[in-house]
RNA sequence: GGGCGGUUAGCUCAGUGGGAGAGCACUUCCUUGACAUGGAAGGGGUCACAGGUUCAAAUCCUGUACCGCCCA
């Protein structure tokens, strides 16, 4: 018989071979002795000996292994458990060991071990089956030893008796409500998850043997008899009834105990004992949705506020918790609300499970492992907002988050970008206008930038409402950087240095009111800074009724404006075409430059009339004229459809232009062959979605246009060398 | 062994069928009256590989390779 732990053969009932095992099976049913001890055992056949390893026949120790426990169940075999809880040997008066082993000296040498640790103990037993010359041989073996993975001590099975719930009970229901969708996970591939362990539940072990949580609600007599209830009245009750029953306690005795209540807590106190156990953490958690709001009294906020909405949490706690408090929900709030339909007993309607924050390795963050990353050392360096927006922006649907010190940097450059475009505004008295509507609004830029609040703000909604925050980090920080700050700070800073008037006023309160958009869109994501800014901001204006953080969340419907959109987008496109251009033929920034605009249409006539303050500025123009003609060796633009033309004969480098030229002309050629490669295929006509097809013949007809545009300015620049 | 996920720009990562994106890094220029923790303009990718479905694939399906997580 081998063995990696000889004291373990004490608690040894049986013999196993394999009952295909030529070699043994002839033992199968015949008893041995057990050396040490003289207790008879039998000889059983279980097709987990394995022949081929050893001798072919194995010790079975059902109280301290596992497999051998298994193995005892099968053949019903007496469980004989011979260590304490600190795993030292318990042999003196154990009636388990005892049992059918007859006196002897041998026996009386090894009683004489109790108490002795396990590992001292299995020295004893090995000095003593080699004196009696019963060992064959110790060899050096490698094998797996379960530690502890606090203290790393070497876990020794044993048996002892634990509370359960029957968890495959409580989980029917909790499936069914899934199934039904009536709470619903974000994203639904944790369902999968979720259903796979539901469906394979094992009873629950729920007691505990440390020093904290709730104490488990059961109590032993003096007979070993057990009660339990909810309250200790209750077990005394039912204690009383009992040993009155069995004639322990006369009738005339339980009377008086049971009406007077010191004698009651006496009784409890001296005749039975509570359990020392505790419930698993995960079982009082499980409570929660509705312990937390006075159950089990029926309370106006248990009636109010159960069940929860949504529930936010880490995958790796889908079966610890959310799955429990789902079985518990529906356990106990079905018997507070009898009959109630199944979305008024689950705990929450929605369960969103977010990334979760790994270190630098992708190991999961633990505080048994050590390897956390302190979220307050990040606060210290980078400011909390920093940090949550950060995590907002990272946390797309079912990948982890490898935190990055470089992406918690940036996000603080947006709120320092943020603080500055309020100062900006500070500065240039835009302050909250009562008289200012933003359905009203009559400057152009002012209804640009309500049309792209309005945008954005929807943008930012709906991804919140999908629960898909990093796309709606990405939202509001694309509109607070690129449109806000870079576009229309920039746009109106003519206007607010100009003369006063109803276009400076309005513009004032515009850019105010876009502000205060922006504070209620970003206030989920960066909560402190945009609090600050919407004291800050009032401190010029109408006083603020409440903090930012009870304010309304926005709402922008009917203030589009595709008119002012397309008015803006051409200074925009205008503007940065020059600007490109300019550094791509190595004109100084500095050099202010003059533009021409060749054969330009009306419309494009009252644009450049009502917009050319702010081109000159924005692109560093000396001035903007109309011509009929492109100038002789003028850098030609192609914009929305305009040539715009910066006369600059005898500077520029006409070979560089025209490579220039060539590049766009190539990039145009490119995409009309593109679309026309999908318009020329009869299957794509056919079967695309007619919007789809629409889309690319707009494309082309865009590209065409453009292409023509590019070859003319080409065509012009060969004539002027 | 079972289950799940990943492979997209130098790095970290978005992108669920219709023109390859962001931040950082890199190049050039700019101390212009909000901000140099800034501004302007750029370069850079055979979307791991092989098949398949489709008018159309980074995206859907199958397989392969590699990486990772959870459970046993």
């Amino acid at each position: 018989m081998a063995t990696t732990r000889p004291e373990t053969m004490l608690g040894d009932v049986a013999v196993a071979v394999h009952p295909e095992n030529e070699k043994l099976r002839h033992l199968i049913g015949k008893t041995a002795v057990l050396p040490l001890v003289g207790r008879r055992i039998p000889i059983i056949a279980d097709t987990y000996a394995d022949p081929e390893k050893g001798t072919g026949a194995v010790k079975i120790t059902p109280a301290h292994d596992f497999n051998d426990f298994e193995v005892g169940r099968r053949h019903n075999l007496r469980l004989v458990n011979i260590f304490d809880d600190e795993a030292a040997l318990d042999l003196k008066d154990n009636a388990n060991f005892l049992e059918g082993v007859p006196p002897s000296a041998e026996l009386d040498r090894t009683l004489a071990l109790h108490g002795f640790d396990r590992l001292a103990a299995r020295k004893k037993i090995v000095e003593r089956l080699e004196a009696a010359g019963l060992i064959d041989k110790i060899e050096q073996t490698l094998h797996v030893v379960p530690q502890g993975d606090r203290s790393g001590a070497v876990l020794e099975p044993f048996l002892t008796d634990q509370w359960y719930v029957e968890a495959k009970t409580l989980a029917r229901p909790a499936i069914g409500a899934v199934r039904a969708r009536q709470t619903v996970f974000v994203p639904p591939q944790w369902e999968a998850t979720f259903f796979n362990w539901m469906e394979n539940i094992q009873p629950w072990c729920i007691s505990r043997q440390i020093w904290w949580g709730h104490q488990i609600p059961a109590w032993y007599g003096p007979d070993g008899k057990i009660f339990v209830a909810e309250t200790e009245d209750d077990v005394v009750a039912d204690a009383l009834a009992h040993y009155t029953d069995i004639e322990e306690i006369s009738p005339d005795e339980g009377d008086d105990i049971a009406s007077d209540p010191e004698r009651r807590a006496r009784f409890a106190r001296d005749y039975l004992h509570r359990d020392d156990d505790v419930l698993d953490t995960w079982f009082s958690s499980a409570l929660w949705p509705f312990s937390t709001l006075g159950w089990p009294d029926h309370t106006p906020e248990l009636a109010r506020y159960y069940p929860t909405s949504a529930l936010v949490t880490g995958f790796d706690i889908i079966f610890f918790w959310v799955a429990r408090m789902m079985m518990m929900g529906l356990h106990f709030m079905q018997q507070e609300r009898p009959g109630a339909p199944l979305e008024k007993v689950v705990p929450f309607h929605t369960v969103y499970i977010h990334a979760l924050v790994r270190d630098a390795a992708g190991a999961k963050m633990s505080k048994s492992k050590g390897n956390v990353i302190d979220p307050l050392e990040m606060i210290d360096e980078y400011g909390a907002d920093a940090l949550r927006f950060t995590l907002a922006a990272m946390a797309a649907q079912g990948r982890d988050i490898k935190l990055s010190a470089q992406r918690v940097e940036g996000y603080r450059n947006f709120a320092t970008k943020l603080w500055n475009a309020a100062r900006f505004a500070e500065i240039n008295g835009c302050a909250h206008d009562p008289d200012f509507s933003a359905h009203e609004a009559k400057e152009t830029l002012s209804r640009w930038i309500i049309h792209e609040t309005a945008k954005a703000g929807r943008e930012v909604t709906a991804a919140i409402e999908a629960y898909k925050f990093n796309e709606a980090a990405g939202a509001v920080y694309r509109f607070v950087w690129n449109v806000y700050c870079d576009w229309y700070l920039e746009l109106i800073k003519p206007v607010l240095t100009g003369p006063d008037g109803a276009a400076k006023k309005e513009t004032r309160a515009a850019a105010a009111w876009t502000l205060d958009e922006i504070l209620r869109l970003l206030h989920p994501f960066m909560p402190f800074v945009t609090e600050e800014l919407w004291r800050v901001s009032a401190e010029r204006g109408p006083k603020r009724h409440h903090l930012l953080a009870l304010d309304a969340w926005p709402c922008h419907d009917g203030l589009d404006d595709e008119a002012a959109e397309a008015e803006i987008g051409w200074v925009v496109d205008l503007v940065t075409a020059i600007r490109s251009v300019r550094v791509e033929m190595n004109i100084p920034a500095a050099t202010p430059l003059p533009l021409v605009l060749a054969g330009a249409s009306p419309q494009t006539v009252e644009r450049t009339r009502r917009w050319s303050e702010f081109v000159q500025r924005l692109a560093r123009l000396s001035d903007i004229s109309f011509a009929d003609a492109v100038p002789k060796g003028a850098l030609q633009l192609v914009v929305r459809g305009d040539v715009a033309a910066l006369p600059l004969a005898g500077i520029i480098d006409l070979a560089a232009e025209r490579a220039r030229l060539n590049k766009e002309l190539a990039k145009c050629d490119a995409d009309i062959a593109r679309v026309e490669q999908k318009l020329n295929n009869a299957d794509f006509v056919k079967r695309a979605p007619e919007d789809v097809v629409e889309g690319e013949r707009e494309k082309r007809d865009e590209a065409l246009a453009r292409k023509q545009k590019i070859v003319e300015a080409l065509q012009r620049l060969k004539e002027s060398e």
